[in-house]
Order: C-alpha cells, then structure tokens, then sequence
DNA sequence: ATGCCTTCTGCAAGAAGA
C-alpha cells in the first residue's frame, strides 16, 4: 500500500496536478492539508473520475485538511479527543479545521495540520504546543491498543539542525524551539516511528520551500512534513520517496509529497 | 525605507503562511 502525505496549498489551484501525481505514482491513499476550501467546494469530481474517494474538513479558507483513498475510507473524524480550540483575543475560540482521520485498508490515519506558531510570544505558539501535546496523548492511547496508526502531514517542526538550510534564522524559532521539539519527539515515547527518516536519512532532504528569494533553486528549504507510525504498522515499511520534482514546474505547492511503502498487512493474506 | 511569493476574500488591501 502505498501512502502520501502533501500539503497542497489550496486544493482547488492545484487539483489537476494532485490528480496527476496520484496517477502517476499510483499512490493508494493520500493525506492532504491545506485544502483551503470547505467541503461543498472541494474538487471532488477530479478525485472521484480517478478511483478516489474523499473525505474533507474545512471551515473556511485557512487550513482544511482531507484524505484521498482507492483502498477504502470508513470511520471519518474531523477532531481527535482533546484536540485544542484557538481565537483571537476578543473572538470565541474556535477547532480549526487541522485534522481528520479515517481507515483505510486496515490504518488508522490521521492527516493532520499543526498550527505554525507565529512567533514565540504569540498565543499561536502555546497553541501549537497543546495541539501537539493533546495529539501525542490521543496518539499513546491509539498505539497502545494495538492498531496501525499513521500520523502524517505538516508538522511545522525542524526536528534536526540538519532538516534546514540556516537554523539559526530567527523566524525559524517557532519551529526549532526545544520545547516544540520535545513536544515531537514524544511521539516516539508514545510508540511512533517518522519513516520517511528511516529510508531518507541524508542532510538537505527538505519538503518545503518558501516561495520567496529563490529558495528552491538554491536548495534552502526544510523538512517539516512526516509519517509517524505505530508500532504495529512501523515493521511493514519498506521504502520512502520524497518527490522533489513536485515544486518544479508552473505552480507548484510550496510543499512536495511525502511517500511510505507498506508491505500487505499479514494478517490480511488467505490461508 | 520596504518587499521582492502565493493564496484567500472580494474588489482593496490585509491576513496568513514558515
């Protein structure tokens, strides 16, 4: 089974080349974010034309994120237990539209959209800390039940020095910041494994690249999207692309895919 | 001096992204 990650940056600009690349690398299921639409103005014919299935959530054009399947789409939730709310001082609190899970073929996904940050004095950042902090225990609770779970999508963490071209840029904080770090590497304390490092272990392997100041021809980018699996699902990886070749040509997300290979789910073989 | 992209809404320019 082959699963994806990409945040699209608006699902409706850039419909033609996500249905393209499912196509093209014959990609099973694939999480999205940054759909940026709400449902009754996702592209779904597009999809559906090509063998898919869709699930979408979005409240309006910020975030949005949605799961593409040909294997199957059942069990869809648009909030995990916990799942933090966000406002502005002075406007109600709101659960933006960050996460949906489904199960496909068996896995429990999760494409899941972390709120940036902002800035490190920025009720956006202590936001983003108790998203990842309520996800991580939802995550614990999943692994430990024995299931296939993957986590996936846009992290909005530099987890390494290695995963950016400068770490020393002072708008990276919100990204490279200890806490947001210890906040990702719990997930491995909670069972999860990031599998596209496992396959692609090199420096410089990035999945993000601003849109500004060249940043992709000179190759300053950052690695920022993943695939978290649980313990269950983790042991039938058996390759990861990162599709670089998504940022070239005429309107490119900023973002490229994230691919992981399972292996058929043994359990699922006839006697 | 500021920004150098892209998307959204909505019709101007601001918000948000990272």
């Amino acid at each position: 089974m082959r699963l994806a990650t990409w945040n699209v940056n608006s699902i409706r600009t850039r419909v033609d080349r996500v249905v393209d690349f499912l196509e093209r690398t014959h990609t099973d299921v694939l999480a999205m974010q940054e759909i940026k639409c709400r449902p009754e103005q996702f592209p779904l014919d597009a999809f559906e034309s090509a063998g898919y299935r869709v699930a979408s959530h979005g409240l309006d054009q910020w975030n949005g994120v949605a799961i593409a399947s040909r294997v199957g789409l059942s069990e869809v939730e648009t909030t995990f237990p916990g799942q933090p709310a966000f406002g502005k001082a002075g406007a109600d609190a709101v659960v933006e539209a960050r996460a949906i899970g489904a199960t496909c073929e068996g896995i429990k996904l999760w494409s899941v959209y972390v709120p940036h940050g902002r800035s490190l004095d920025d009720p956006h950042f202590a936001y983003k800390l108790s998203f990842l902090d309520a996800l991580c225990l939802s995550a614990a609770t999943w692994a430990s039940s024995g299931d296939s779970v993957a986590i996936v999508g846009d992290w909005n963490v530099i987890p390494l020095d290695t995963d950016v071209w400068d770490a020393s840029g002072p708008e990276l904080s919100t990204h490279v910041a200890p806490k947001v770090r210890a906040a990702f590497s719990a997930f491995e304390d909670a069972g999860y494994d990031e599998l596209s490092r496992r396959f692609l272990p090199e420096p410089g392997r990035y999945t993000y690249w601003d849109y500004q100041q060249l940043r992709f021809p000179k190759n300053e980018g950052m690695r920022i999207d993943f695939v978290l699996a649980s313990g269950t699902l983790t042991p039938r990886a058996v390759g990861a692309i990162i599709d670089r070749g998504e940022r070239k040509g005429a309107g490119p997300s900023d973002h490229v895919p994230v691919i992981v290979d399972f292996l058929d789910d043994p359990g699922s073989v006839e006697a």
